[in-house]
RNA sequence: GUGGGUGUAGCUCAGUUGGUCAGAGCGCCAGGUUGUGGCCCUGGAGGCCGGGGGUUCGACCCCCCUCACUCACCCCA
């Protein structure tokens, strides 16, 4: 154990795992593109103010999650814990969806929350957040969606369903929320000490709610789709219609509740059985009353993020291919050969070959060990008789055949 | 914040009621065999047994305290 560990709940993505990363990025990135999505990269950190009323006061992340500190300016900063709301205070301050015009970003980095980490939850995660501002119909909806289902499948993962629900707008939530505690406050007997709490001031969240006697008590409970408003209830309808005119798989789970609390009408989640307890791979959905919220004008908005370490442990489950080795391996085998070899393997990466030099002392035999260990597809040995001769010899790891590789062009 | 589990070699892990219990496999290094590497054989290097305190003639083992990792609750991606 060496002295120094990375902190609590940060980790280093290693360079075995780091091509898997690149490939998830790329992807995210390529279907961006055919969505006509552009990338926009807000900082790290806001005035905690964003995130506080952004994401809202009661919510766990806002209460005791978010990495806050007090600059030398006296002025209150947090980490990012999400990226919803720095978006929307970057779309506002630029306005980038000012005067009827549509923003279609994403963005692509590290968030901070301090929380006790377990698989599939870190203090630094990543995500990859996807927005369209400015334009409140369900076409969006399902292009965002669509988009969602194409980077799932891109990225070899296209198994996986989206879970659908509609959670209402300002003129309908309210009359079903009364309805709800209504319908629990008969049966507060049934419900955990965390539902009983959340009764006045979260009831929606009850529905969310794993254990046991609460999911007995959800299952007669008044569904929010039967109690939308027309608008609402409009907006669904068309938005599975063009859900179903793609082709794209779905399943709609009236108990879907997100923990945000800004989101209106549609709401989506991926989860997955082979992540643990940590199980929702990508969420989001519309948020018309945020910009608002945050000091705008009233731009409507739709967005989800993706956790990365979730779909980099699903890949891996998978088995991930090994990326290619080096073109060649350069072994020296000889004292007096070692400024030649230094000489023809800079020369070799001039012509843009990747060459892997081992400068270490150690026999031939142990060489050509390391040089199939990494993964090279041909060994170049450079030696005393090999300099006499002015000939390199290459052999091909795979086929065993030799060759000879004229020094004189590389070392002139 | 609340629980549970685990810390022994670079990695994965054994280790009897406390008395050669400092070990194995893999990896690494050297040598042998082989067609100059992959298989096999031989040898070698590497550990304050997470850290601190205590009990004891004696602690990897028992007790206390700490730290780290991990899983779960909570919440979320």
């Amino acid at each position: 154990m060496s002295t120094y560990t990375a902190i609590k709940g940060f980790k280093d993505i290693l360079p075995d795992e780091a091509p898997l990363w690149r490939r998830l990025e790329e992807a995210a990135r390529e279907v961006a593109r055919r969505y006509d999505f552009q990338e926009l990269r807000p900082p790290m950190a806001e005035r905690t103010e964003v995130f506080a009323r952004g994401i809202g006061q009661a919510t766990d992340i806002v209460e005791k999650e978010m990495y806050t500190f007090v600059d030398k300016g006296e002025e209150r900063i947090t980490l990012r814990p999400e990226a919803t709301a720095g978006l929307v205070r970057a779309v506002l301050e630029h306005h980038l969806a000012a005067g009827g015009r549509v923003a279609r970003l994403f963005c692509l980095g590290p968030m901070f929350r301090y929380e006790r980490p377990q698989k599939g939850r870190l203090r630094q995660f990543h995500q990859l957040d996807v927005e369209i501002f400015g334009d409140p119909g369900p076409e969006v909806d399902a292009e965002l969606l669509a988009l969602l289902t194409s980077f799932l499948k891109e990225i070899g993962l296209g198994d996986l369903t989206i879970n659908l629900n509609s959670l209402g707008c300002p003129q309908c939530r309210p009359g079903y929320r009364e309805l709800l505690v209504k319908f629990f406050t008969a049966r507060q007997e049934d419900l955990c000490p965390d539902c009983r709490r959340r009764l006045h001031l979260n009831p929606l969240r009850i529905i969310d709610c794993k254990s046991e006697g609460c999911r007995r008590a959800v299952e007669g409970a008044p569904k929010i789709l039967e109690h939308l408003c027309a608008d609402c209830a409009g907006h669904f309808e068309t938005l599975k219609g063009l859900l179903d005119t793609l082709g794209l798989r779905y399943v709609v789970n009236p108990n879907l509740v997100r923990g945000l609390d800004y989101y209106t009408r549609t709401a989506f989640e991926v989860i997955s059985n082979d992540l643990g307890a940590q199980s929702a791979v990508a969420g989001g959905g519309r948020y018309d009353g945020l910009c608002r919220e945050l000091g705008g004008e009233d731009i409507p908005g739709i967005g989800f993020a993706a956790g990365l370490e979730r779909l980099v442990m699903l890949l891996r489950e998978k088995g991930a291919a090994d990326p290619p080795g080096p073109d060649y391996y350069l072994a020296v085998l000889h004292e007096s050969a070692r400024l030649a070899a230094f000489r023809l393997a800079e020369n070799l990466r001039a012509r843009g070959l990747r060459v892997a030099a081992d400068w270490t002392p150690g026999s031939l035999k142990s060489r050509l060990k390391r040089a199939d260990k990494s993964g090279a597809a041909k060994v170049i040995m450079l030696g005393e008789d090999e300099l006499a001769r002015g000939q390199a010899t290459v052999r091909d790891l795979a086929s065993h055949e030799q060759s000879d590789l004229d020094l004189g062009p590389f070392l002139r």
